[in-house]
RNA sequence: CGAGGUGUGGCUCAGUUUGGCUAGAGCACCUGGUUUGGGACCAGGGGGUCGCAGGUUCGAAUCCUGUCACCUCGACCA
C-alpha cells in the first residue's frame, strides 16, 4: 500500500520523539554522515553549502567592524595552555594530546586546539609593542578538537568548525565596547540571516568561559522548549595579558597590560536552524541560508517544450539560487525530496502552466500554494522570499514568546521548568549555591541575565534572599 | 565516564528463545517499456562470508568470551 510505502521513509514526528527526529532530518536531507573517526562527522554537500552561506556573511559582517583573517598553528604546546590557571582547568578535561612526531617522542606534547586564546597571547605578546599596535582585531575559521564523550551531529563533535575572533585593545572600556560589540554582531546574524530570535545577556559565575572576567551570550530556544547557546563573546580584562605579558607602551610611556575579548560561532547554528525552523516534513530553511532557494520542478517533463520552459525560467530568476530538477522521478517524489531538504520555495512549470502563462508556487515553510503570472515573476520570486524570511522569523519568535514563563516562587518555579519546556524568568540572588540546586532539582541551568532587565519580584526563587537580577533558566542542549 | 538499548544487502527489519536445507521480505539500485499537477506501474536483473576477533560444535546469524560502533538518558561542553 502507498501509505506504508511513505511510512518506511518518514521522519519520525517530532511530537513523538525530538531527538529521533533531529537525527533522521540530518541524515534524510544529507547534511551529514557518519565516519570511522569516532565521535567525527563527515559534512556532506547539502550541509556544508549551508556552512558556507553562513560563513560568508558572518565574516563580511565582521569585516564591516574592521575585523581581519588570520591563521595560527592546530597545535599548543603543553607549556603555552597552562600559562593561564583558569583556562587550562577549564579545557583539561576535553583536550587530544599529540605525543610523538614521526617515529620519536616529543620533548614536550602539544595538544591539539580546543580553542586558541593562548596562540593568540603568544602571538600578541611577541607584535604589540606600542599603543599604536593596538587595537588588535582578528579572527580565524578553523577547526578545534574537543574529546566529547558523547556527540550529535552539529551539536556536538570532537571536531567543528568555527570561528574565534581574538582582540587586544588599550583600554579595559575598549575591550568591553568590542565584546558587546561582536554580541551584537552574532545576535542581529542569528535574526536578519537565521532568522532566529535570540535573548542576548550576561552568563553566571558558574557558566562564565574559563579565564573570562565576563562572558556574554545568546541564547535561542529549540521547538522542543530547550534552550541553545547559539553564540559567545567573552571579556578577558587583562587576565591572559598577565599571564602572557602581552605589554605596550603608552602615550604617556608607561607599561601597560593590553586587556582582550574572544567570541565564537560554530557549526552547531545548523543544529539550530534544524531545531527551530524544521517540522514533519524535513527540514525548512531561511532564503539567506538555503543552498537551493528556488526548486523548479517540471510536470509531464518529456513534453516538448517543458524542460526548456524550465531551464529558461531559471535563467531569468539568476539572482536566486535556482535549480531545476530534471531527474527522472515522479513529481510527487520530487515535491516530498524537497521539502525534506528544506527548499523555501518550489516552482511548478508543466503544459497547462506554459500555455496559460502561468506557474504554481508553493511555499516550503507553510505549504501555501498559489498561481504567479510568468510575467515579472523575478519581481514576484524576490518579495516571497524576503516575505518568508521575515515570517520565518516572526514565528521563531512567537513561539519562543509563548514559551517563555515567568516565576516567583521556588515551588511554581520548579513545576514549571518540569511541566512546561522552554524558558522561565525568575529573579536570582547572586549565588552560585541557588544555581546548583536549580540544577539538582530540575536539571535546568541559567542561560543567561538579559540586558533587558525587569524586576519581577524582590527576592530570589530559589533562596528568598533579595534579588540581583532577572535571570532566564532553562533546559539546554 | 555511569545506566539502558541496537548491530543481518544502500535503508527498515524478519530469522537468534529451541544451533541443522541454497539467509529472507519491503523499499532503494540497474535494464527495457508505459507513466508524470503529492513519494507511479509492469517485466527482468545485480547486491549480504549476518559489526569485528576468538572459542564451543560434525555443523554457528543463532551458544560462550572479548572487542568496536551507533542510539537514548545522565554527568561535561560550543
Amino acid at each position: 500500500m502507498a501509505d506504508d510505502k511513505k511510512q518506511l521513509e518518514a521522519i519520525t514526528p517530532m511530537e513523538e520523539d525530538f531527538a529521533q527526529w533531529y537525527t533522521d532530518v540530518v541524515k534524510k536531507a544529507e547534511l551529514t554522515d557518519y565516519t570511522s573517526v569516532k565521535g567525527c562527522m563527515v559534512i556532506r554537500p547539502a550541509g556544508y553549502a549551508i556552512w558556507e552561506l553562513i560563513r560568508n556573511q558572518l565574516d563580511a559582517a565582521f569585516k564591516e567592524t574592521g575585523v581581519q583573517n588570520v591563521y595560527l598553528p592546530m597545535f599548543i604546546p603543553e607549556s603555552l595552555l597552562q600559562k593561564e590557571k583558569d583556562h587550562v582547568e577549564g579545557f583539561a578535561p576535553e583536550v587530544a594530546w599529540v605525543t610523538q612526531g614521526g617515529l620519536e617522542p616529543l620533548q614536550e606534547r602539544m595538544c591539539v586546539r580546543p580553542t586558541s586564546e593562548t596562540l593568540f597571547c603568544d602571538y600578541y605578546a611577541n607584535t604589540v609593542h606600542s599603543y599604536r599596535d593596538l587595537p588588535q582585531v582578528c579572527n580565524q575559521w578553523c577547526s578545534v578538537v574537543r574529546w566529547e564523550k558523547t556527540t550529535r551531529p552539529f551539536l556536538r563533535s570532537r571536531e567543528f568548525l568555527w570561528q574565534e575572533g581574538h582582540t587586544a585593545h588599550a583600554t579595559a572600556e575598549e575591550a568591553q565596547e568590542r565584546t558587546e560589540q561582536m554580541l551584537n554582531v552574532y545576535a542581529d546574524f542569528c535574526e536578519n540571516v537565521l532568522a532566529i530570535p535570540v535573548i542576548k545577556g550576561r552568563k553566571s559565575e558558574k557558566e562564565k568561559f574559563a579565564g573570562a572576567i565576563a562572558t556574554y551570550t545568546i541564547e535561542a530556544l529549540m521547538h522542543d522548549g530547550k534552550a541553545l547557546q547559539s553564540g559567545t563573546s567573552h571579556n578577558f580584562g587583562d587576565g591572559f595579558a598577565r599571564a602572557f605579558n602581552i605589554q605596550y607602551t603608552s602615550k604617556d610611556n608607561k607599561l601597560e597590560y593590553v586587556h582582550q575579548t574572544s567570541w565564537g560561532m560554530t557549526t552547531r547554528l545548523i543544529g539550530a536552524v534544524i531545531m527551530v525552523h524544521g517540522d514533519n516534513s524535513g527540514l525548512v530553511l531561511p532564503p539567506k541560508v538555503a543552498p537551493t532557494q528556488v526548486v523548479i520542478i517540471p510536470i509531464q517533463q518529456k513534453k516538448e517544450g517543458v524542460l526548456d520552459k524550465a531551464f529558461e525560467l531559471k535563467e531569468k530568476l539568476k539572482d536566486f539560487r535556482v535549480k531545476v530538477d530534471d531527474t527522472e522521478k515522479s513529481p510527487g517524489w520530487k515535491f516530498a525530496e524537497h521539502e525534506m531538504r528544506g527548499v523555501p520555495l518550489r516552482l511548478e512549470i508543466g503544459p497547462r502552466d506554459i500555455e496559460a502563462g502561468k506557474a504554481v508556487i508553493v511555499r516550503r515553510d507553510n505549504g501555501e500554494k498559489t498561481e504567479i503570472s510568468l510575467d515579472n515573476i523575478e519581481a514576484t520570486i524576490g518579495e516571497m522570499l524576503e516575505r518568508i524570511q521575515k515570517e520565518m522569523f516572526e514565528r521563531a519568535r512567537a513561539h519562543r514568546d509563548a514559551h517563555t514563563y515567568s516565576a516567583t516562587n521556588y515551588e511554581e518555579f520548579v513545576k514549571i521548568i518540569n511541566e512546561k519546556p522552554g524558558f522561565v524568568k525568575a529573579m536570582w540572588c547572586g549565588d552560585r549555591a541557588c544555581e546548583d540546586k536549580v540544577k539538582e532539582d530540575t536539571t535546568a541551568t541559567s542561560r543567561c541575565m538579559p540586558f533587558e532587565q525587569e524586576r519581577i519580584s524582590e527576592t530570589c526563587v530559589c533562596c528568598g534572599r533579595p534579588a540581583k537580577a532577572l535571570m532566564y533558566w532553562g533546559k539546554a542542549y
